[in-house]
RNA sequence: GCGGGAGUAACUCAGUUGGUAGAGUGCAACCUUGCCAAGGUUGAUGUCGCGGGUUCGAAUCCCGUCUCCCGCUCCA
């Protein structure tokens, strides 16, 4: 209990940090803020950009990933194919006694056979030599067919809340779509509904053909993109963690079936390595298989980051198999299929995907570099980012505010600006100006001192270690270059 | 959606029986200063979450609502 309050204490003061110091603010602040919405400050989207761009590099500097950025608005047909039309909007009912919440499909799938049977009877439903799973998903089709069979079962009893056995108190079954709708034009009526996209694979399924051809490319062979995705969740929570609009990085990677699961272990390594090369410790990761699979996957597997609340997701790797592909041929009425050369066949691929949190990854990586560590009997609050990550690169500080130290900063300033963020600061003591910067995870601080006026020398002060050396002027840039190039692997 | 806690300056928080708001940190200016947040002087910043109500008078009492955190529920 403790502990979780400490916790509950930790993600507090990364709040209030990210937002005295520009990363995170609530959105519509002024207006009370909306539910579950935040915005990027000046320091978390340099930050988020570098998420961003480290994963990029990572997915399309190689000669089989090709970039993509599909629209969010897509044709409606594209979400009866991917499943989502049926599959994101759950029938609930509430119970008015104890104002519990259920989804009515788990609440046939809970029952025992004899009350299936019971209630088959009661719906004039074939229950005789029926299995149990298969009996509750005829007696949900059923009831999705007329409005007035939920009704008529609870009033005859033969369903009760599961949780308080109270008779006669469940609602009738509602609808809660998951995905946002909106309106093409600008009259809304049935017809020209649209939905804003509730993942960005999609966008990459239906444009295989173009990518293949536009690009040369041939199996296997994988496309990325970056996007924003919206889902219409029942409860926002835990900061940036669970909330209705998100990015996603995600790269669908098609590969001949066959060696989809050669693939899939590849990916699920790579993947995994790439959050510890941007900072993040093995010890803080974890790889979480699937127990229940969606509708569309052979396997998955999510890597979970540890935060102050617990361990959660911040990417999934899953095995689609040809399950979108084949939808859409079958939805769109064109060919999907990749001829292959060896064989002479023409065949859908089988679909490996890797899908990112940015947002979620953004927030690991605030919440991993966190610090507050004792200097001198005194809290130091340092924000360990990975250099490339880090939203300012270099503090440049004249020691003092004179003897021409100023004017040496400003050009050193001047000339790094080009190549990387920097952040001038000549107000109050060094060492206070050193702390502010740790504070946002600025890996460097140049100052310049009276020994810089003699021999053009300055002092680098490094964040983690607060270790300085010396290096001339001239070689700064490249010193600090090479420190925050994004990583390779 | 249910239950619990909270919302006062940029941040962390005081605010007495109802009498229209304070501290620390931060911020700005000037002076001082010479490498790890601690010198001096001065200064600015408040829809007390929002909207009603009670009252001569509301940060304070009542009602509604929004947001955040925690626990349920939910999270193909």
């Amino acid at each position: 209990m403790a502990q979780q309050s400490a916790s509950v204490q930790l993600l507090e003061k990364i709040v209030s940090l990210s937002k005295r110091r520009g990363f995170i603010f609530q959105s519509s602040e002024i207006y009370g803020g909306l539910n579950g919405c935040w915005d990027y400050g000046p320091l978390g989207v340099e930050m988020l950009r570098n998420v961003k761009e480290a994963w990029w590099r990572a997915m399309t500097h190689r000669r089989e990933i090709e970039g993509l950025d599909a629209s969010i608005l897509m044709h409606p047909k594209v979400w009866e194919a991917s499943g989502h039309v049926q599959n994101f909007s759950d029938p609930m009912v509430d119970c008015k006694s104890c104002k519990s919440r259920f989804r009515v499909d788990h609440l046939f799938s809970e029952m025992s056979e004899k009350k299936l049977q019971a209630i088959a009877k009661h719906l004039t439903v074939e229950y005789r030599d029926v299995a149990k799973d298969a009996l509750a998903e005829s007696l949900l089709q059923k009831i999705d067919s007329d409005d007035a069979l939920f009704p008529s079962l609870v009033e005859s009893e033969l369903i009760v809340c599961p949780n308080c056995g109270t008779k006669k108190s469940l609602t009738s079954p509602r609808n809660f779509n998951l995905m946002f709708e909106t309106y093409i034009g600008p009259i809304k009526e049935k017809g020209n509904e649209v939905y804003l996209r509730p993942e960005t694979a999609q966008g990459i399924f239906v444009n295989v053909l173009n990518v293949m051809q536009s690009s040369r490319q041939r199996l296997p062979f994988g496309i990325a993109q970056i996007g924003k995705a919206f889902r219409n969740e029942i409860n926002t929570k835990n900061f940036l963690f669970r909330t209705r609009e998100f990015e996603q990085m995600e790269m669908q990677y098609f590969v001949k079936e066959g060696t989809d699961e050669k693939f899939y272990e590849e990916w699920r390594e790579r993947r995994f390595n790439w959050w510890q090369s941007v900072g993040i410790p093995k010890e803080r990761l974890k790889l979480k298989p699937h127990e229940k699979l969606a509708h569309y996957a052979k396997a998955a597997i999510d890597i979970e980051f540890e935060f102050p609340f617990g361990f959660g997701e911040i990417e999934g790797i899953h095995n689609r198999t040809n399950f979108d592909l084949s939808r859409h041929e079958e939805f769109s009425g064109k060919s999907l299929s990749i001829h292959d050369e060896e064989t002479k066949e023409k065949k859908v691929p089988f679909v490996i995907e890797t899908s990112a949190g940015a947002s979620r990854g953004f927030m690991a990586l605030l919440c991993n570099g966190y610090e507050e560590e004792k200097v001198n009997d005194e809290v130091r609050t340092v924000m360990r980012l990975h250099p490339a990550i880090a939203p300012v690169k270099a503090a440049i500080l004249p020691l003092v505010n004179k003897d021409g130290m100023p004017e040496i900063a400003e050009k050193l300033e001047n000339d790094l600006r080009p190549s990387m963020k920097t952040f001038y600061d000549d107000s109050g003591a060094v060492g206070r100006r050193y702390r502010r910067q740790d504070e946002i995870g600025t890996p460097f601080g140049v100052t310049i001192d009276s020994e810089t006026l003699e021999n053009q020398s300055v002092t680098i002060r490094e964040r983690d270690s607060m270790q300085q050396i010396r290096l001339p002027i001239d070689n700064v840039k490249n010193y600090i270059l090479e420190k925050i190039g994004f990583p390779t692997s």
